[in-house]
DNA sequence: AAACCTATTGTACCGAAGGGCAATTTCCTA
DNA sequence: TAGGAAATTGCCCTTCGGTACAATAGGTTT
């Protein structure tokens, strides 16, 4: 079980929704999440999140998850948004306002250790992690690129410059150049912010 | 809730298991996944399968995972079988002879939509992303840009260079470089290539 | 009114990116 | 074995990207 249950809402009324559908009446009730890193809470606690309030900062939600398990409560729920938090660390994420039933699942799936992700979010994380995966040598790239040449892509891929691609390639920077010249022609773009788009799909 | 339930083991015991702690005595039981894809069942249909099975074909797991919700149940779980079947569309990865009240719970948790996914796995379908978040205009990230740097980033998403955005918003060359600078720093990267697979999530 | 924020632009500097021209090496094939 | 493709690199040049140091103007907040 966890340590301790805190409920972040600045809706007194929320708070009670929540509280009564899990059944924590003497849940910690905080304004926000700044105040949870301010004061600090025992780790590993489980932290409920209503997200309506404005100005939530990055950092602070990722030295919330880092710390705590965070359940984002969303009163207009997104998938973009839901990645968004996901992505900094949260477990869970679904409407603020959702069926007592619903809460208690996913408060029992969190406090077991697991992640309760909508079946669209879990889709586009995915997705996404299929996109990410290196270009393979079968793929059509590989038709049309060299070996060297799908080496260097695959570093301009994570954003490198050309001068890391060539320390990490060990070659020098100017072979690195000696290999876009020639992606870039054989994908018939200009520069190498219009191959990651291309390769990316944007 | 769900249609029906298929259990695909080739182990009666195992099924006998599942059964028991589910309470679905009268599931349908089949011994591999191509079964399953040859005679078809109830779309939506929730299918535990048992992965100790050899040779399971990815197309079948995808075929499967379109018209089911597949639950993969591993006798020896490892991150990387699971992140591949949750690629493939399952919905839920963990232990085959995990104890019953996790059992039940990812089952409660599955046919309420969502998704069970253990913690050390969704860290690392995270970690994937590196720091690069998707940013819509749901996520607070954007609400940080103002308007003018708003229109600079849509026109960055499209692969263009300064002197175009220039000409694009009739503004100078070196007002774009500013808006950029700013926005480059809200969103803590060094340079456009960095920004865009932080927006495109890569 | 003073303080502050945003948008705008200029000049200037520096490093990164991209490519032309040319040379070398290695490995594979006709 | 000669020819060719791929990889490698150097030198030099142009353009682009990003920033530091300003400055001006309009709008908002206090």
């Amino acid at each position: 079980m966890s340590d301790s249950v805190i409920l972040i809402t600045a809706s007194p009324a929320l708070a009670d929704y929540w509280a009564d559908s899990l059944g924590l009446q003497d849940a910690v009730r905080l304004a926000d999440l700044a105040a949870l890193n301010r004061h600090g809470v025992a780790a590993d606690s489980l932290v409920l999140v209503d997200l309506a309030q404005q100005h939530v900062e990055e950092q602070d939600i990722v030295q919330a998850c880092r710390h705590c398990r965070v359940l984002a409560l969303s009163s207009q729920p997104s998938d973009a948004e839901g990645l968004y938090w996901l992505q900094c660390g949260a477990v869970g994420y679904a409407h603020a306002m959702s069926t007592g039933d619903l809460l208690q699942q996913m408060f029992e799936t969190v406090a077991a250790g697991g992640t309760w992700v909508g079946r669209s979010i879990m889709q586009q994380l995915c997705a996404r992690f299929g996109s990410r995966l290196p270009v393979t040598p079968a793929s059509p790239l590989a038709a049309k690129l060299s070996e060297r040449e799908l080496a260097v892509v695959e570093a301009l891929r994570q954003g490198k410059a050309n001068k890391e691609i060539a320390r990490l390639l060990d070659i020098s920077e100017r072979t690195v150049k000696a290999h876009l010249t020639s992606v870039f022609q054989k994908f018939g773009v200009e520069d190498r912010l219009q191959l990651l788009l291309k390769l990316t799909g944007g």
